[in-house]
DNA sequence: CGCCCAGTTTACAACGTTGAATCGACTCAA
DNA sequence: TTGAGTCGATTCAACGTTGTAAACTGGGCG
């Protein structure tokens, strides 16, 4: 059994109270005395037992996040960010996979483990704004997404309109005329998706484009296979076009995939850019043009705002914060230095 | 504040020991008591205090997930897979990156917050099989990988040899010769690297092809860019070969880029085979054939393993469990079915 | 020589919960 | 009618910690 304070008191020979005192530094303890007390925490390996102290203290030391799933590489690497993040201030994170199910994410806001952390970093999928009221629990909680917009909770979001604006505008300085989309979702305005639909039309406004449906590929999910199923249906429609913009980077690799399958060349033929900068962009072939919206901003403002909130629940009104966010030209829009110049394998 | 059973109970009428009754199914409750109390948790919403109900209890019901990086994608999957075999259990996962570092390794297992939970789930990756007595911590672990063998926590681990050796038979059986291995690591025998390499060259020696170092690329991380610069370095030394075993996806990918862009076919010129299976090999161009290590029945056997010994802490000895695993064959070693036969787009 | 005060240590209560032991009332059999 | 037994509910202590307040120590000063 591990030890306790008691135990190193006895040890010690002083009270388990002078214990408690040495350890946090309580100013008045003898030198002789907080050297006998060491010793004996030494001796005995003894680490405070974290359970009781958030029992005594209220808080805990860990925050919760919760995400549709980690498999979702944007997820992952927004899960990586928000741990280093959390651990800069010695937080450590418990993740909830809502597996974007509405019960699911329901659930995450009342269950009572959430007590055990002390603040909800939560990115719903399922939910959306009709919901905001029933986006409160027993802990802080700051908001991630686009879904939700006028809660009463802060909310970190990413520059979705502007951002995907200035996507589709390096398209057109490129000399692109034919954007075509790739993952809109039917009818959405205020999500991810509808909002850099937005700043897409946005753009072509700006240059005096007329919208055209027809080179606009709807989805239901952002999965990885439906990036090619929408190219798919373009080219099925005889769509004509002479860029994409993925609405995320999975999408557009699905779309680059059944492009170059086509037989078009990627960016020869038809530029490509996505959007979220994952990291496995960088890997592609080609590399994926795409925009970074500020992954790591987005984790420590989130952490940053929650630890002020659990500091002082009721101080400020509900902010809404907005990341930097910056196109990142890669192959897919602006081409390669060159193609490989290697020996031939000699090999079959 | 949040209720609490002494609330609950001043509102029922009742002690508040009568409502921990209530909550924990004590058979001795009469019905209409019953009926009163839980009326009384509806109206004040009260949630059990699960900070409390640790201390008294002595466990948690969270586990500690350490692994070197989420943004990894074999382990942002793994993640995936542990949280989910947890969640079956009424488990909550709390995440530590180590970022395979041999300090925080050893931190993680130290750390007086490891106790916030019941049991870790270990994936070390700086540390190694000399390290095997460093392997303890105040809670049971169940550690995963192959770095360490023999200590005295529970191990859970894919077939790193026979799988490899079933994918380097993979390409064989397709008629390929002359194997080339990306991503060994140099002098390792007992890491992922060095399972997977003896598993290749046990494969080679059962049909009597003589190993070849020439054409064996070594790389110091499992990281994208490693795969596509151990590639290099195979055409740079104008290394001759038909097919391509990258010891994970990853490096698989890298490689498979690098061939494409030197005008390598795949798999006409070389067939290329990953091992891993991530989720994502199912979306490249081409689909990558690969192995599935067992990665859902490794989360749900580490978690069982570790629930037993929260259990009975000093019941079996350690024990070491191997999952199933299984070859993938895809386009990248079997090719496509067809080139897509879609209309040309006009644009550009 | 005794008192006061600063410095040091300690006793006690509390955080919210559960297990063990206790207590009262009621039923049933002798 | 009484004792045993059962059901139902309560009291008490404990998990390991920290905050509050009180108690002790010694030295300086009147």
């Amino acid at each position: 059994m591990a030890a306790t304070l008691h135990d190193v008191a006895r040890v010690a020979g002083v009270s388990f109270k002078t214990v408690s005192n040495v350890i946090n530094n309580h100013p008045h303890v003898r030198d002789t005395t907080r050297a006998k007390v060491e010793k004996a925490i030494a001796e005995l390996d003894y680490r405070p037992n974290l359970t009781a102290r958030s029992l005594r203290s209220g808080h805990t030391g860990a925050v919760t996040l919760a995400l549709p799933q980690l498999s979702l590489p944007y997820f992952a690497e927004l899960a990586d960010a928000v741990i280093e993040a959390a651990a800069k201030h010695g937080l450590v994170v418990l993740i909830e996979q809502t597996g974007a199910d509405r019960k699911r994410e329901l659930e995450v806001m009342a269950s009572p483990r959430l007590k055990m952390s002390d603040g909800l970093i939560f990115s719903p999928l399922a939910l959306g704004q009709e919901d905001a009221d029933l986006i409160k629990a027993d802990v802080p909680i700051v908001l991630l997404g686009e879904r939700i917009f006028g809660s009463t909770s802060d909310h970190v979001t990413m520059q979705n309109v502007p951002a995907a604006r200035a996507a589709t505008e390096h398209l057109l300085d490129l000399g692109r005329k034919r954007i075509a989309v790739v993952g809109a979702h039917e009818g959405e305005v205020i999500g991810s998706a509808g909002l850099r639909l937005r700043g897409y039309k946005e753009a072509l406004e700006g240059r005096g484009i007329p919208y055209d449906d027809g080179i606009v590929a709807y989805v239901v999910d952002w999965h990885r296979s439906n990036g090619a199923a929408a190219m798919h249906d373009l080219l099925d429609r005889g769509a004509s076009f002479d860029a994409v913009f993925g609405l995320n980077d999975t999408l557009a690799q699905g779309a680059v995939r059944v492009l170059q399958e086509a037989g078009f060349r990627v960016p020869g033929d038809v530029a490509v850019i996505g959007f979220d900068d994952l990291d496995e962009t960088r890997y592609t072939l080609p590399t994926l043009s795409t925009v970074d919206p500020g992954r790591s901003e987005i984790a420590e403002t989130a952490i940053r705002m929650l630890l002020e909130r659990i500091k002082e629940p009721a101080g400020t009104p509900p902010r809404e914060v907005e990341t930097a966010f910056r196109v990142v030209p890669r192959e897919s829009t602006v081409g390669s230095a060159a193609a490989g110049s290697h020996p031939s394998p000699t090999g079959q």
